[in-house]
DNA sequence: ACAATAGGGATTTTT
DNA sequence: TCCCTATTGT
């Protein structure tokens, strides 16, 4: 392969990222739609096939294994080679595979198993409720929200200086039970993988020298989402003798609330120096006026790197803004205008519906089963998430190694077997006392049970034993089908009447043929039911290359970033929501949410819809809402304002009109919500709200003394301030 | 063991 | 309003 080969069609800071000196260290900062995936690996490709470096030689990290899997198939073509030893990953993944290489080194039993969002809730609730908690003013979610926060981190319970604040103190508490829990069963949570696997190398510097002397070139994706531990990881495996090639957009920055330190990539400069700053500001996805309206609002952010995309593409079509009477007038816009794309002959794909919460889904799918569009919803519950999913796992991971504890909880009666709380509870304290595990508890305190708990233990444990010995000679995807059968899920889920569909019987349909397609790379010690345990637990998407469909995309704007589409309505667009209200009073957090919207905004490629509503029913109340003020800072030349009733799609105009124009804040002046009014009886106070018309519109008032109210504005005669 | 019912909470979620 | 969880009743 020769250099032109590699710098083909690349433009000129592409070029160079690429084929900067392999001495260098270099930010490439990636405006979206610049290429940067593209750049990454062809500076992979560029190292490996003119620098003669060895594959081994290089680290690639991503966040999510989507981009892992993407970037090693790029490679694959590109390099025309197996990359199969190439350290190319999540870094949850790549600090999964040192653990399982040196587990004895980092303090682990080989058959450490990886916890999950779900397992961790389950624990964390347990030790609660074991401890006397009150869940109702501490919540089992905020406490595993404060537990991650802090190993995120870095942070250990020692670490920790008790304050005055009882949650801190309370949920400390609760921390350390939990890491001697984790620590007596062999479970690594998702933040322990990092933590764990950056004590394993800080602590061994035999180990860690290898690693640094191995990794000649470490090359980091999206690095405006790498939290503390994550940012520590890759400054500890840089010695200075080898090189980082980051690659990352303090203006996609959306995963602040999770952690991620967007200040990570301007300490990069000093941490890193010598370091070599490049942009890429050309993009080659959207409009000129996409691009141009995108820029103006995201100048409003403070601290930025500085970063302006441009387009030779041209200027494209402008912006549609409409406003909406009501959400289902918005929908109403949106699937009407998508139905035009589609007799254009645009396909269903091409669309998609981006919304800040997931709750706003549900009025965009009942208007696209109404004109009977395809469609898909991203969010929910991702396949090795799903209940039916996890239990068919328990019992491979009990199989596998009756120890798991979390494994046996979990499957122990279920499908239901009489093995009721108060006989699991006997197991748990026999396990306590005597140091083993809740299956050999099981077997050994059967005995001392009232008959007819003993006899459901045994067959229990009896039942797991069967199935380990049924299965001994079945190959992964065989064990599975057995053990669905076996253990009495099958039956269980077919005659569950909640499911209609037969969607979760099918689920374990396909869960075998996921094990199937599973290839177990043999690269460690993991036995290939392990491996494939573990998959499950760090890429829950169950994604098989699932081939694309011909369906109409709604995801939340977290979920498209990576993404575009050549159609995007970018909706509810109101303070509130867009920005989000528990964002509004910090200047950072708003920050965050401009970036979110310039996410959105730049994931269109060809038209960007943008609607709001004046009014939208949320928590079973109808709110009147103002636009966002994002709209507001988007120059109006790049926008097309539509405010009319959009088409005849609506059948229920009449009922949808509710809005009164006559009290409408643009149809008089006068009423609007926060101003302030007078009323003889309950003086001044505040309008909140209002809503209805004619005789029977009503506004909701703040009385300064006298409370909230609602009150019929035709009796009220309220006198405007 | 399961269905009916009541209560509380309700951004975003790469791993 | 809707959804998830915990509790209660059969």
């Amino acid at each position: 392969m020769n250099l032109s080969e590699i710098i083909d069609g690349l433009n000129n800071e592409q070029s160079q990222s690429v084929t900067l000196n392999d001495a260098q260290s270099a930010l490439i900062l990636a405006g979206a739609g610049s290429g940067k995936t593209r750049v990454l690996t062809h500076r992979i490709a560029y190292l490996v096939t003119q620098k003669n470096l060895h594959i081994d030689a290089i680290l690639a990290v991503t966040f999510t294994n989507k981009a892992a899997n993407e970037m090693r198939e790029r490679l694959n073509v590109l390099l025309r080679r197996p990359i199969r030893s190439m350290w190319v990953g999540t870094f949850h993944g790549l600090a999964h595979r040192l653990l399982r290489t040196h587990p004895a080194e980092a303090n682990l039993r080989p058959q450490f198993q990886i916890l999950d969002q779900q397992d961790q809730y389950r624990i964390i609730k347990r030790l609660m409720k074991e401890n006397q908690m009150d869940e109702s003013k501490f919540p089992v979610r905020k406490v595993q929200w404060f537990i991650n926060q802090q190993k995120d981190e870095g942070i250990r319970p020692n670490d920790i200086e008790v304050g005055y604040n009882f949650f801190i103190k309370k949920s400390l508490e609760i921390f350390k039970l939990y890491e001697a829990h984790c620590n007596a069963n062999d479970l690594i949570d998702f933040a322990e993988l990092l933590v764990r696997s950056y004590e394993l190398l800080k602590n061994n510097p035999v180990l860690l020298t290898h690693y640094q002397t191995r990794f000649a070139h470490i090359l980091v994706d999206e690095f405006q989402d790498t939290n503390t531990m994550q940012y520590k990881w890759i400054k500890l495996l840089f010695d200075g003798n080898n090189k980082v090639f980051c690659v990352g957009d303090d203006d996609q920055s959306i995963y602040g609330w999770r952690g991620a330190k967007i200040e990570n990539i301007t300490k990069l400069e000093t941490d890193f120096a010598p370091i070599q700053t490049i942009r890429l500001e050309q993009n080659y996805r959207s409009t000129g006026n996409i691009l141009n309206a995108s820029n103006a609002l995201i100048a409003n952010n403070s601290n930025r790197m500085g970063k302006s995309l441009w387009t030779d593409a041209g200027d494209g079509e402008l912006i549609d803004l409409y406003e909406a009477r009501t959400e289902t007038d918005e929908a109403d816009f949106v699937i009407s205008t998508i139905q035009k794309h589609l007799d254009n002959g645009a396909s269903a794909n091409e669309c998609a519906i981006l919304y800040r919460s997931n709750a706003q889904s549900r009025g965009f799918e009942e208007r696209l089963i109404k004109y009977n569009i395809p469609y898909i919803i991203y969010g929910g519950l991702r396949f090795f998430e799903r209940a039916e999913i996890k239990d068919a796992l328990c019992y491979l991971r009990l199989m596998e190694t009756t120890a798991d504890n979390v494994a046996f909880e979990r499957v122990v009666n279920f499908p239901t077997r009489g093995i009721g709380a108060a006989t699991v509870e006997k197991i748990r304290g026999f396990a306590r006392e005597n140091q083993t595990n809740l299956f050999q508890a099981a077997t050994n305190i059967a005995s001392t049970l009232p008959t007819r708990a003993a006899n459901a233990l045994v067959a229990f444990t009896q039942l797991i034993e069967q199935m380990q010995d049924d299965t001994k000679h079945l190959d992964l995807s065989e064990k599975v089908a057995h053990l669905i059968k076996a253990s009495g899920l099958i039956t269980h889920y077919s005659n569950d009447k909640t499911d209609k569909a037969g969607s979760k019987t099918a689920n374990l349909e396909e869960l075998i043929a996921a094990a199937r397609q599973y290839n177990h790379e043999e690269d460690n010690d993991m036995s290939e039911t392990l491996g494939f345990i573990s998959l499950a637990s760090l890429d829950s998407s169950g994604n098989t290359n699932a081939p694309p469909t011909q369906n109409v995309q709604l995801m939340t704007i977290h979920s498209a970033k990576g993404l575009e589409f050549p159609y995007v309505f970018l909706t509810g667009m109101e303070e509130d929501l867009f920005p989000s209200r528990q964002s509004k009073d910090e200047p950072h957090l708003m920050d965050e949410e401009r970036r979110l919207c310039y996410v959105g905004m730049t994931r269109a490629m060809k038209k960007l819809s943008l609607s709001f509503a004046i009014k939208r029913f949320l928590h079973g109340q109808s709110i009147y809402a103002h636009p966002s003020r994002f709209l507001s800072e988007i120059p109006s030349k790049y926008l097309n304002q539509i405010k009319q009733k959009y088409g005849a799609t609506s059948k229920n105009y009449q009922k949808d009109d509710s809005f009164n124009q006559d009290i409408a804040p643009q149809a008089n002046g006068e009423l609007s919500i926060g101003r302030t009014v007078k009323h003889a009886k309950f003086g001044f106070g505040t309008v909140l709200n209002f809503e209805g018309n004619g005789d029977s519109a009503r506004v909701q008032i703040k009385f300064k003394t006298a409370g909230t109210k609602w009150l019929i504005s035709t009796y009220a005669n309220l006198e405007f301030v």
